[in-house]
DNA sequence: CACGGGTGAATGAGGACA
DNA sequence: TGTCCTCATTCACCCGTG
């Protein structure tokens, strides 16, 4: 009598009756666990059915079980479930969650690192090839410079009496390299060199410092806090000495700590300084309309060394 | 004709009536007992409906129940929440209050043991303690014990015509001088000094090479790998010149590395050390019952160099 | 689509304390 | 006494797989 034939538009649902719950009469949402029941009594034997369940009912299972009082009795409510036939062998064991689990986070992680597009590899690998040819080896010519003897040593007495101006022509040399180099690295890469001659400086003139020292990481050792570039090895004490203030360089070299303990490779340690040349700051507003937005579309942007 | 179909923005809060207390009127906070009550009727309920109310009404249960006047006579209040349908049998019986602290007490207990106890922070501050007295500081003293000159600095021609005897000498001070502290870092623990003269020197026999190479890490350079001790610089060149197989010398620098990449810290090496020297070995199978177990019982003791 | 697991906001017990 | 808190439980939705 339920099920009249009022229309030929019958599309599954609501003709087949109003499948209830057979456990408390609610909506049912298809079968679980072998027994047709709603989403709140497929949870319950989930949860329940594992672990002992503690005050037995005051009512000898008696109680109804009901939508409105299933909340009641968890003790009843339970031996309903068994009694219309759920089945606790249809639970996951927990080796059989186990490897789902481990299943997912593979599955996971092989999507998460295969989701580079063919054109962000490509684009990876041209900054990575401009930053080898370029970027990558530049510290070992360090030494080509007139560096004073003492950068030879690691280890040396703090020299306040040795003349500063060798040191300072040495910095202002291998200051004038790095940029050379950097610059080199971006008219490497066809992104920026696509762009007119005005926007190149501008981006250049932003950015240059801030690649300098995240280039300059991959020579930082945290453990001696030194500089090894070559067979050079710079200590705070020399920027110190050619009259860098204190301060200034208390936040670079906490700038050189914080990123080295990411541990970065060169892929990333390029990409950074991509991000860091396209990044909009006070010399170029303009620069984040330059970002290649089709690449990389929700990148932040972040501030690298500027707070 | 509360619910008027004013207007269709009504989200459900302050739409449905303004929520009162069936008992006194005042703003309820939900079902209690299994009626919409207020806070104050739902503790006066659970407080007062198990004990034999002392005091009957004077004016044979005429009495208002309201916000302002409920709590002039409990009689009455007390018979409107049974009135109104609050149910006794959902206060929690004793026994199941009791089965709930016991619940908590235990997942608690759990929750606690996960934290440190105050004997594992003790142990810990004397294994802290022990390391920075007799292990952090002794690789600053290696250039008491006659370092070839070379060692000083960091970059250097690799020298296969410097004559080996200087350097092995320097080794083998500084070997003796590592295992002397080493010896004097597991006499500074209580614990191991508290163990028969004979356990003390298999143990030790057993893990002092182990935590030598621990201890020796916190000097490792993953920039440079080499070992800054001091002003000393130490090259794998230089284990190689004094005859160092080169395969022993890649596992050991191996090790280093993946150690270096924790990016541990002192305490942590401290108990690294500390488990190396209770972990059983060839040298010592015993070992496993001299571990503390009242302190990390279930420590899984892994073999850390040895693969 | 059907049916496993997982999530997170809402719910309603007791409890601490002014 | 009552306010505000913690915390276990619930369930409407969601995601992924067969």
């Amino acid at each position: 009598m339920t099920a009249t034939l009022t229309l030929e538009t019958m599309t599954s649902e609501e003709e087949y009756g109003p499948r209830n719950c057979v456990v408390c009469g609610d909506r049912a949402t298809g079968y679980h666990f072998h027994a047709l029941t709603c989403e709140g009594c497929k949870g319950f034997f989930r949860r329940t059915v594992s672990k002992t369940i503690g005050p037995i009912c005051p009512f000898a299972g008696r109680c109804e079980v009901s939508k409105a009082q299933r909340r009641h009795c968890p003790a009843c409510r339970l031996q309903k479930c068994l009694n219309v036939g759920m089945r606790k062998d249809m639970i996951l064991s927990a080796e059989a969650l186990a490897l789902r689990r481990a299943r997912q986070a593979r599955r996971r992680a092989q999507k998460a690192s295969l989701q580079l597009s063919q054109q962000q590899k490509e684009l990876i690998q041209t900054l990575l090839g401009a930053h080898t040819r370029h970027v990558g080896p530049m510290f070992d010519q360090f030494v080509q410079f007139r560096p004073p003897a003492y950068l030879f040593s690691h280890h040396r007495p703090f020299q306040p009496l040795a003349p500063v101006l060798p040191l300072l022509t040495h910095f202002a040399d291998i200051n004038t390299f790095m940029v050379q180099q950097i610059i080199k690295f971006t008219k490497d890469l066809p992104l920026f060199r696509s762009l007119t001659m005005e926007d190149q400086i501008s981006l250049l003139k932003g950015a240059a410092v801030e690649i300098l020292h995240i280039s300059l990481n991959t020579t930082f050792c945290l453990q001696t806090q030194n500089f090894f570039c070559g067979p050079l090895c710079y200590k705070m004490e020399d920027a110190v000495h050619v009259g860098f203030q204190y301060e200034f360089l208390e936040l670079i070299i906490h700038f050189h700590k914080t990123l080295k303990r990411l541990q970065l490779q060169e892929p990333e340690y390029a990409l950074m300084a991509a991000m860091a040349l396209f990044s909009p700051g006070e010399n170029h507003p303009r620069a984040e309309e330059l970002w290649p937005h089709h690449l990389y579309p929700n990148s932040q942007l972040p501030p690298l060394i500027h707070p």
